[in-house]
DNA sequence: ATATTTGTTCAAAAAAATTTGAACCTCCCC
DNA sequence: GGGGAGGTTCAAATTTTTTTGAACAAATAT
């Protein structure tokens, strides 16, 4: 059985809460379950809570709760002077947004300036003055795109940092 | 054969940058495909052109097409007399992020309101006084995520817009 | 040192998302 | 009215992503 007693619907609406939340940022539903039954509980829990509460297999919560830890959305405690490794959910908005830009934004928008670079070179072969014009623009405004996303995820950061 | 003449290596790099971008936001493969096709290309295209340039399906170019449509990512033209419709890429950035917010993000949100006035509701059947408090805690924050996420975009979009 | 508990990994299975293509509209021309 | 071009729809096929579970490793207890 699990750590925690009774109640429960109203935990069950916490997790459809977070399967939604995954689905917006395009993480597993899996990800988002486990960080629901974490948020919407008052210990902190194993994986075996989970793999019992949630009924999946410990393949996909150690999976979870390992791609959890690296969004840093959730932490160890230490709890219970117990073998088992306690997990508790990261409730500040501001590290779970840091979190998910360094992790999941970052790293696409640096293949897409590697990308950007790469086309840059690619338009020297162009013959057409009036095609390689053409083509110019659209990559300069590419990189203006760029150097907005970069401006605006700091200022993101900030703002949503209680 | 397609409007569009030689120059391969180029625009593949433009659609290869959309694929990605497509990615990042959880759209279709073929959606972002079809943009950097019209995006690269200096002439409005038919859905012909893209069936033939990408090697999609017509059904794929037509759904495609539409939810570019919706997003406001693209728009029809009028163009050589022609029967046909004529698409062409929009390619201001505050248009772009106006119609992924309202299309995307903007119904996500409000589902998460919705589900978040329903748990509000299952309070009041809780007991333990202390457990009560403590969802009463977590719903509090979920509510000021959910405030500052409306006051965000707003933000976002005023930022983005050029 | 052996058995047990805890946790990870990864190939195979299952599920979910996307694409296809044939059936089906609608509009235009003859 | 008949025929054909342009376009949409949607059930079935395909592809991609996620989940499973058995094999493995590490750490502790017996």
């Amino acid at each position: 059985m699990s750590t925690q007693g009774g109640t429960k619907s109203i935990d069950d609406q916490f997790v459809s809460f977070f399967q939604d939340g995954a689905k917006l940022l395009g993480l597993p539903r899996s990800v988002g379950e486990i960080f629901g039954v974490l948020f919407a509980s008052p210990q902190p829990l194993t994986m075996f809570d989970l793999v019992d509460r949630l009924q999946i297999s410990k393949g996909s919560a150690s999976q979870g709760l390992k791609m959890l830890r690296t969004l840093g959305a959730v932490r160890e405690v230490a709890y219970q002077d117990d073998r088992k490794t306690y997990f508790e959910a990261d409730v500040e908005l501001k590290k779970l947004v840091g979190g998910f830009i360094k992790e999941q934004v970052r790293p696409h928008l640096q293949k897409g300036k590697d990308k950007l670079s790469l086309l840059e070179t690619e338009l020297k072969d162009i013959e057409d003055p009036e095609l390689k014009d053409f083509y110019k623009e659209r990559i300069e405004r590419l990189h203006r795109w760029s150097k907005r996303s970069n401006l605006v995820l700091p200022l993101l950061q900030k703002f949503l940092g209680e």
